[in-house]
DNA sequence: AATAAGGGCAACTTCATGGTTGCATTTGAT
DNA sequence: ATCAAATGCAACCATGAAGTTGCCCTTATT
């Protein structure tokens, strides 16, 4: 292994920092949520059903596709939204990253204390 | 299975955006960086190298701890923080859900194209 | 052609966040 | 007993995020 596990998860936080802070919102999680089933909606059948205006769900996709979450693509006059599995997958290896870590940290300090 | 994949998302939604959100910051991920390795430091300590104020880095981690990404013990004078796995184990979860939903939802589409 | 549906744009308000500074408090060291 | 270290607390500022409203444009529909 060329690099640390530290020097790894460093060199990805940048990245991943914008993901976690894209699904840090109850509504863009349930935005997502909506989407993790492969379907492609428009604005307005995202926005159906929730309490907020269309313009807010709208901003909220907008927010989730600059962090590529997810992407949009025009069809006809509506907007249709479809998520992007590369950035999520990104941050479950991150996650990994930082788990092992402190997975191998627990384990070390297990096998100290049975000592 | 009791109830659907769609149903468990949604109840873990809340407690994951929480979570997200606390990591949705790089000053914070940097931090949680740090401390993946499971050892116990002081807020000064955690200060010393970044270019934010004690402050700012004593925010950030009240901002950990109340999404219990973090724990903090007193010892003396100083306040130690370590990391708590449990809350990333939880979103670590929540996402293979959301994957596993958009993978069996791809697995379709394929052999939907290849027939 | 007229009308409705789906969205984009921009201005505006409100409020939380990130950050700083200054000072007080507790605790360890000399 | 003093002094320095490690924090906590509170006030303050600036900025950006979340949300709304109003208006305009494009695309279907009849």
């Amino acid at each position: 292994m060329a690099a640390s596990a530290q020097a790894r998860i460093a060199r990805q936080s940048a990245n991943a920092a914008t993901v976690f802070a894209a699904l840090g919102d109850p509504t863009r999680l349930a935005l997502v949520a909506r989407l993790c089933d492969g379907s492609r909606r428009s604005i307005t059948q995202l926005s159906d059903g929730q309490s907020l205006t269309r313009q807010a769900i709208s901003k909220h996709l907008r927010v989730l596709e600059s962090a590529r979450v997810v992407r949009s693509e025009r069809a006809g006059r509506e907007n249709l939204f479809v998520l992007n599995p590369k950035p999520i997958e990104d941050i479950r290896s991150y996650i990994a990253l930082v788990s092992s870590q402190s997975d191998t940290a627990l384990s070390r300090l297990k096998s100290f204390v049975e000592k």
